[in-house]
RNA sequence: GGAGAGAUGGCUGAGUGGUUUAAGGCGCACGCCUGGAAAGCGUGAGUGGGCUUAUACCCCACCGGGGGUUCGAAUCCCCCUCUCUCCGCCA
């Protein structure tokens, strides 16, 4: 969420940030400025006539205490009407700041200075590139055919358990994909400092308001119903993402500066109903429903919110680096970022078996945007109560990872050699029909 | 799922309609005292919002959340959430 105050003071330049995500939200400021006016002309009437209330209360206390009744009976005829005054004013308040708090919840934060401008992922500047594309005596195979010749995934019968686009893991599939998760867990915590935690996967909706998922973004998650009692519909959500669950750990806290910077890391699995997207990519892991990732997530002081992306990024290469796998990272231009980023980068793998790179983390600095959505806040020494930047980026998506993971690794023969640093979670070198 | 108890500031703990402007204690910060410290004494300290050049005044709101009664609610009434104890069920 966007700081109304600063809305207020740099309309012009609020305008022209939002305008280059090219959504058209930058014709929202003049509604959100002009209920803001008038919910703060309204604020000044009713908490005068509160404070006039107040005042009449406490005399009335005092005559009582005196025991003049009849002087009290008085001054009480004569306030009644404040109190309807008040009543109609407070509901007016109520309106005019639910109005606009619907329209500052549904606009994006703000693209960073140094975002590049632009339209679609057409636009996205790459940054670097690390590793060469992967060269193969033979064709390469595609992922689904690797994964139904090593029986690493059976897809007909996932789509048997829950339609398509989820994924029955088996045999060396199921054990890789375990591997995977542990490898990353333990490079985070015990190489990059992170804590690990492990959250609930149903969360509530003030984790998904306070990450930016919702309210604009409600078609896109699974609603949890308990039983069959409608009052309890829509309260809770499988996880789109550990970084709501996550992000959230200390809403409504106010930390202290000696404990910033935190940073998490968390497995967890990722539900997403991927409404509209029916038909694109559908084919194998590519796009699912539910998949496994591990996240990072980060809360600093926002000075240092974008050395810390850099370090996110970093530390999400990694692994790719570790895999042996060619990757590339990119910068998400204006009009391709998420909702909640200020600035944000992609981190893309090859997958031979495509002949395309694909997403496989995305690291972004959100700045305040979600701590003023969650109040988050930290106390400097000073005393001042500051929001800090939250940091959150894929370390990594699994799916994908493991598509890349055996499309390079493949060999002549059909199996996939395992690279190094999973041996000794896989324990074996070679993974074989 | 059933029965009961509870939710008050950083913590503890009073407060059942009006000097509560939330007592007292612990802890915290600063000052006095001291050679230094402890003890003692004094002062201060929450969150959000409005007004404002201002983190200065002043004002409003906040005692788990939401509604209601009243001139006035931490206190009375209704609904909800969570926690604890016991019982039942259960991996």
């Amino acid at each position: 969420m966007l700081d109304i105050k600063f809305i207020r003071e740099n309309g012009t330049l609020v305008r022209e940030r939002l305008a280059t995500r090219g959504a058209g939200d930058e014709k929202k400021i003049d509604e959100v400025l002009e209920l803001d006016e008038k919910r703060r002309k309204l604020l000044a009437e009713v908490e005068n006539l509160k404070a006039q209330r107040n005042r009449v209360s406490k005399e009335i206390g005092a005559l009582m205490a005196q025991k003049k009744a009849s002087e009290a009976e008085a001054r009480k005829t004569e306030t009644r009407e404040i109190g309807d005054r008040i009543t109609g004013l407070d509901r007016q308040v109520a309106e005019s700041e639910l109005a606009r708090d619907e329209i500052l919840l549904r606009l994006p934060n703000l693209p960073h200075a140094t975002v590049a401008v632009g339209k679609t992922a057409e636009e996205n500047p790459v940054m670097r590139t690390w590793g060469s594309l992967p060269h193969f005596g033979f064709k390469p195979q595609s992922h689904v055919e690797l994964c139904e010749s090593l029986k690493l995934v059976d897809f007909a019968r996932g789509a048997k358990l829950s339609g398509s686009g989820f994924l029955l893991y088996t045999n060396w599939g199921a054990r890789l994909e375990r591997a995977l998760i542990q490898f990353l867990l333990d490079l985070h915590t015990a190489e990059h400092g992170y804590t690990e935690v492990s959250t609930p996967y149903v969360i509530g909706r003030d984790c998904m308001v306070g990450v930016g998922q919702f309210p604009k973004f409600v078609d896109q998650a699974y609603a949890v119903q308990e039983g069959l009692d409608q009052g309890t519909m829509g309260k809770l959500y499988l996880l789109p993402t550990a970084e709501a669950p996550v992000a959230n750990i200390h809403r409504d806290e106010i930390l202290k500066e000696t404990q910033l910077p935190v940073r998490y890391c968390a497995y967890s699995p990722c539900f997403r109903a991927e409404a509209g997207a029916a038909g694109v990519g559908t084919r194998g892991m590519i796009r699912v429903h539910q998949f496994d990732k591990v996240e990072l997530v980060k809360i600093v002081k926002p000075e240092n919110g974008y050395d810390e992306l850099e370090k996110l990024v970093a530390n999400a290469e990694t692994v790719l680096q570790r895999l042996g796998l060619h990757y590339r990272v990119i910068m998400l231009c204006t009009g391709d970022m998420g909702f909640a980023s200020a600035k944000t980068y992609d981190i893309e793998v090859w997958a031979p078996g495509q002949n395309q790179f694909l997403e496989v983390s995305s690291c972004s600095n959100c700045e305040d945007f979600q701590a003023r959505r969650m109040s988050l806040r930290f106390k400097t020494e000073a005393g001042e109560n500051r929001l800090p930047h939250i940091l959150n980026g894929s370390g990594t998506a699994l799916a994908r990872l493991f598509v890349a993971l055996i499309e390079t690794h493949q060999q002549a023969d059909g199996s996939v050699i395992v690279p190094e640093p999973l041996r000794p979670y896989l324990k074996t070198d070679r993974i074989t029909a």
